[in-house]
DNA sequence: CAGTGGTCTAGACCACCGA
DNA sequence: CGGTGGTCTAGACCACTGG
């Protein structure tokens, strides 16, 4: 077979890299049907497997629809989404290449009121851990972490050194993670909260609260406030 | 060859599963190698190319990590994450069963001051098309779109009929989208502000400012204010 | 060096869609 | 029915990693 790649780039990428040019340019437009695999196998001279794949992880990238039976057409709304992912603020604020330091707040273990019970599916009275951590990017606080976990998903959690550790990473380690849930809303902080993050009490809080499941147990519950003038979340889409 | 898949589903799919179930359940732990696409080919029965997909794709979901010529590795952190999508506010409401209604303040042609020339790439003086809405939900007022608009990715944005169809429905139709980045952070609202959404100057509002690039130009820029006490963004992590 | 994953082929059978 | 995509095979060559 003549081999027409010589190129650092793989045949599937240059599939791919036509067929998003072609659309990007807006020379097809969403609802414009895409070459048959047939027919691309052929104006590319590789085999349909080949196309296929490039085909299909354009799908996956959400530029185009397919259609068993009937065909590939351009997505209708490029409806571009970006990942917001579950992350340890310590390689966060290190990332950034500034220190991250820990002040512990409180650690305890407490009995579930009906709040708890409900959240973490257990009994009232049952015992749940609860920490309240404030972390601090360069000395500067950003986040304070209040957050309860489930003694059957972390029994060990209370002898934990959250100094050299962080309660996210722990829980990572210890919990094999399987779903999360967050929202994240914009709230004023209560009086004590003002005073961990050194703000004034009508200064605005970005506040994402979230729910961990791991396997059987929904494993942690934490609400995360993070003081509105020093700290947002951002992030890109692309095609 | 013996085909051992008479189940509904396809082989690839059992061999993910198998996989997700060995890492979920926790008896392979982060770091721990994944069996060699041979070894697992010779566990399932099928070609390497079925596995491969299988461990691909994972490898794309972020549960495992591949090195060429090193080997497959569960992924160190379980790092979960969702996807946060660009949407339109109109559809969004709709999906919620409300009714979603618009109040166009403000549609005007300005000239570019230093940070829209900045913004946009364009010089000093050059027209930019501006828009203030306030959108609805069941008739109270959820969202300020203050948006700027490049005249040379929309040329007719200012004849567009706002109350039939949204800008942001209008841009994706008529500017393909290649890219956009944003931002989310707590602020309080300007006394304006405060009056278009009827709450107190006070209340903390959720801000999401996005810049949208369409091929060549920067497309628009905006700035979309949520009363915090009305409005979260919320979503889900799924392994 | 042997073992790994990355890519590719030239077939194949199937389920589905629209005419 | 013919054309589409969904899946799969049994090979193959390569680049890369580690010892």
């Amino acid at each position: 077979m003549p081999r027409l790649n010589p190129l650092p780039l793989p045949a599937y990428e240059q599939v791919k890299a036509f067929v998003k040019t072609q659309i990007t340019s807006g020379r097809w437009r969403p609802g414009d049907a895409v070459p048959s695999e047939a027919a691309l196998q052929q104006q590319f001279g590789v085999s349909r497997m080949t196309i296929n794949r490039a085909v299909k992880e354009l799908a996956v990238e959400g530029l185009v629809t397919r259609v068993q039976g009937s065909g590939t057409v351009v997505a209708q709304l490029h409806r571009i989404s970006s990942t917001l992912a579950l992350r340890d603020i310590h390689e966060e604020v290190l990332e950034r290449g500034h220190t991250h330091t820990v002040h512990v707040e409180l650690l305890e273990t407490v009995r579930a009121n009906v709040a708890l019970a409900h959240t973490f599916k257990l009994r009232l009275g049952a015992k749940v851990f609860h920490s309240v951590l404030v972390h601090s990017e360069d000395g500067v606080a950003i986040q304070i972490e209040d957050r309860y976990v489930n003694p059957a998903a972390a029994p060990k959690y209370m002898s934990a050194d959250f100094n050299t550790t962080t309660p996210t990473r722990y829980l990572l380690e210890h919990a094999p993670l399987t779903e999360a849930s967050y929202s994240i809303e914009a709230c004023l902080p209560s009086a004590h909260e003002a005073r961990c993050l050194g703000i004034k009490a009508g200064d605005p809080c970005l506040v994402m609260t979230r729910s961990t499941i791991s396997g059987a147990h929904v494993a942690s519950w934490v609400r995360l406030v993070y003081p509105g003038t020093r700290y947002s979340f951002s992030g890109k889409f692309q095609l």
